[in-house]
Order: C-alpha cells, then sequence, then structure tokens
DNA sequence: CGAAGTGTTGAAGCAAATCAATTTTCGTGG
DNA sequence: CCACGAAAATTGATTTGCTTCAACACTTCG
C-alpha cells in the first residue's frame, strides 16, 4: 500500500528515490487510534509530529462561550502539527472523526528531514497549500449562503480524496455526523439538516450509510462555486480518480 | 529607520547580524504605492515576490456572484505572496489600503535566501503565523457574533502592530472604510455602521479620522474573546508597545 | 464649489437560531 | 440475533440578527 504523505507531495514536489526512503523511514512509526479521540489538545508541545496514515481527523477549536470550530479536515497523507516544530506550541487540537493510523514522528527526524532542502520544499509546499484551503474555507464562511459552504465543503474533500486515491467515481465514505458539520460550517445543527435535504431534492448531495454520493460533481462545483485550481494540488498532474479499494475507516495496519 | 521584516523575525527566530544583513540586502529595491492599488491580481505568477514596509494592504478574493472576502491585513514587515516561490500561481489578490511602501524581491534572492537553513526556519515561522492568523479569522467568522468579530479583528491589530512598534499607547491609525470591514467580517456595510456605534456606547472602540482608539484594550480584548498568545509573536518577548512616531501613511522612502 | 465617496438612518423582509418534541439509526450486551 | 439505550437525525413553531432598499448627511478632494 503507497504511503499517502508521499503520493500526495508528489503532486506539488520533485523527490529522489532517497528523498521518498528517508520520508518512508520516518513514517514507519504507527498507532491505531479510535474514532473520537484527541490526538492533541490546544496549549500542548507536543514531542511527537502526527501524520494521518488511515482514517479521517479534524483540527478544531473552542470559544470560551463553549462553541466549537471545525477548522480543517485532514485525510490521508496529511500533517495534524508540523507547526509546532517551528511554532512551538499548539493553538488548537487535532480529533479522530473515524477510527484511523496515526505516524508519530519524533522532532529530531523533522529536524533532519527539513535540514534536507528538496524535503523541506516538499514539507513548506504542504503547509502552504493547507494555507491555501484555510483562505478558501474563510471565503466560504464570509461570503456564501449555507447551502452553498455544505456544498463547497463536499467539492474540496472530493478533489483531496481523489489526489491521495481514497474517492470512488460518485462520491466517498463520509463517517461525520450533522453536528461536526453544523461546527464546520458556522450554522445549527438544525439548519445542516435542513440543507441537507434541499440538496438532496437538488440531487446535489446524498448523505447515508456514512457515504456520501455526489451524483454530478461539475454541478455541485457550479453550485457552490468551486475552483479545483485555488488548492493547489494539480501542479504537476492531476491524480486519477478512483483508485478504489481503501476506505477511511481504518481497516490494516501492515 | 529599523527594517520592520527583521524586527518581526526576531519575535521568533534567532537571527545572526550575517543574516540580518541579507534581510536588508534583499529589501533595497523599494516603490511607493498609492492607496487602493492592486500590487497582484489572482491567477498572476509574479516574478517578484512583495514585501510590505510602510502603509497597510489587504489580501482579498472575489467570489463570482460579486462578493469580496478581505482575508488578511498586511502591516508593515509582512511578505504579500511568499507562496508564490513555492506554490507558483496567486490564488487571491494584494492591494494597498493607504499610501505604501512595498519592497520588490526577485525569485532568484528568495530562494537564495531559503537555502540558508537559519532564513529558511524564519521564513516558515512567518508563514505559519500567518496561518495561525487565519484559524483565528475562521474561528471568528464561524463562532462569534458579528459585534465580537469586529473587536476581535482591532484586537488583533493592536497586537500585531505593537510587535513592529507601530501602535501607539490607546490605538493606531486605521485607513479602512466601513465597507472594507464588511467584507472583512462577512456583514453587511450598514450593519458595520450599526455595529459601531453600539461597540462606541459601550466605550470599547472609536473610530475616527482614519484612527481607531481603544480606551481599554483588556475590556475590549475580553469582549471578543481574543487571546494573544494564539498569533504565536511572543515567543521570544514581547514588543514594548508604543515606540511612536512611525504612521501606516507613507511618508518616507528612505 | 461641486461631485464622488463615505457614513448614517428607518422600515420591511428573510435566513437562520432557538427551543422542544419525536423518530430513526447505531452500538452493545444479553 | 434481537432488545435495549444512547446518539443522531428530523420536524414544527417562534424569535432574532442581519440584509436589503432607499433616502439623506457629511466629508474630502479636485
Amino acid at each position: 500500500m503507497p504511503n499517502p504523505l508521499i503520493v500526495k507531495l508528489e503532486h506539488g514536489a520533485r523527490l529522489t528515490d532517497g528523498d521518498r526512503r528517508a520520508l518512508e523511514d520516518a513514517s514507519r512509526n504507527r498507532r491505531r487510534v479510535a474514532a473520537r479521540e484527541d490526538l492533541i489538545v490546544e496549549g500542548e508541545a507536543p514531542d511527537d509530529v502526527h501524520l494521518i496514515i488511515e482514517g479521517l481527523a479534524c483540527r478544531y477549536k473552542m470559544t470560551s462561550g463553549g462553541g466549537r470550530q471545525i477548522m480543517a479536515y485532514l485525510v490521508p497523507g496529511d500533517f495534524c502539527d508540523l507547526h509546532v516544530a517551528i511554532l512551538g506550541e499548539m493553538d488548537h487540537a487535532i480529533a479522530t472523526l473515524s477510527d484511523s493510523v496515526v505516524v508519530h514522528i519524533p522532532r529530531a527526524t523533522i529536524e533532519d528531514l527539513v535540514s534536507q532542502l528538496r524535503i523541506n520544499r516538499a514539507l513548506w509546499w504542504a503547509t502552504l497549500v493547507d494555507e491555501a484551503i484555510l483562505r478558501e474555507w474563510l471565503v466560504n464562511m464570509g461570503q456564501r449562503s449555507a447551502d452553498q459552504r455544505l456544498a463547497h465543503l463536499f467539492c474540496e474533500l472530493l478533489v483531496r480524496l481523489r489526489t491521495v486515491g481514497l474517492a470512488e467515481e460518485d462520491g466517498y465514505d463520509w463517517p461525520v455526523t450533522q453536528e461536526e458539520l453544523a461546527d464546520t460550517i458556522g450554522v445549527s445543527t438544525v439548519h445542516v439538516n435542513r440543507i441537507l435535504q434541499t440538496l438532496r431534492e437538488q440531487g446535489l448531495i446524498e448523505l447515508s450509510h456514512r457515504r456520501v454520493r455526489i451524483p454530478d460533481a461539475d454541478r455541485l462545483m457550479a453550485f457552490a462555486d468551486f475552483t479545483p485550481n485555488s488548492l493547489h494540488l494539480d501542479s504537476r498532474r492531476r491524480a486519477p480518480a478512483g483508485a478504489g479499494g481503501l476506505s477511511l475507516q481504518a481497516e490494516s495496519l501492515h
């Protein structure tokens, strides 16, 4: 099974065999984590950097009023907290959303990796892609209606999961509750429910059995005002869709 | 007059005299830009990286419906588009908000700088701080009321301008219109106007004559649920407030 | 001095929140 | 495999924060 980190980085950086080996070596120390567990909480300065290999996780932050904002979904190949190696302390928390497999990379190994310029650039590229996605989320929240926001989110994950070969032709695994969707797009759970009904009526999205079905991706993208290239995931070549077989639910640890 | 880039980087990275000289050399090529000019627009792949030396600018993005979302304010010492050196193409635009002085750094010089590991880390730190601020904006949009959002914004700029010595004790220059504020926090201009009135009634913020006055920063921060350390600007030492003298309006080019 | 840009006010309408009740699905142990 | 309890999804009624539209006032600058 290919290492999703390497698959992802190849979309934005040029790697040598030696680079791939170094990254492969760094991601050997794997651990299973159950769904809905915190990997790191705000204020921590973990010794290890975490990387998702299988499953789905999210960044989130609590407000003093008890609100929760989900700020990113983390799919296989995504770093959870590369920034703590430089910034020092977590300003938000990370939690799994499904049973997952997570890599622990000691900070010293990260220091080692980033001292090699090609890998340095690849990892920097990855953090810049995260930042671009974050900007897209901000536009989403500020300028689009709630139903467009939700549609936009599903477009983004379609594209991101495709780049690591985890989307099928007409959809992907989606173990996320309506409450979590609500905390993502900044509306109430009741409203998320009503939005989902109108999206289904329009034939744009169907959610059921922990899966999302997208009958017509182009129509959904048009509705959501989604432009794939703002995610910068295609600078080398678009990944073939529907590599199939892999699931967001952790099944293997090999 | 100190180079605001260096002043800023010293808050998060350890620099040698040689590093400072290299950064100073890289920021010699300065240009005046009038208020409300685009520095770069979406889709461009500029040859130079831009850096704000004096004045105020913003990142923004237009939606297909004609909406504008401002995604960041850029103060002296901030890079506008360091990411194009790695991502290639701009996914958003940058515009000045006041008369400004901007540095142009050729891409080759940037390549040179980031190949030096200490400077590499300093610049990476700067992009991670930008990302942390962006996360804070997302929480703001998703979880806080419109009046808190506005208050939060003014807290953020107070802290950021202090770190480069551009805030006075009770406020700072603020050449931004209510329409621009509206496009920042995702509400209508009419509503921004009404929010500003209630904030003034509560003695939290006063806007007039292109300046913002903050009578009691602690009260404002409490109201906005603002936590300074989530901006990661104080990892070494908090900058002394009220260095005074410098203005957001460009006056000198020396 | 006049015009354009910016700020202010009021009234009506709408998207989404809130509260509360009910149904469906899921996970677990018997 | 079924029964049970808990979690998640659904529905309806009411309230509210914000938008929209339209008019008007102030300020800044050529």
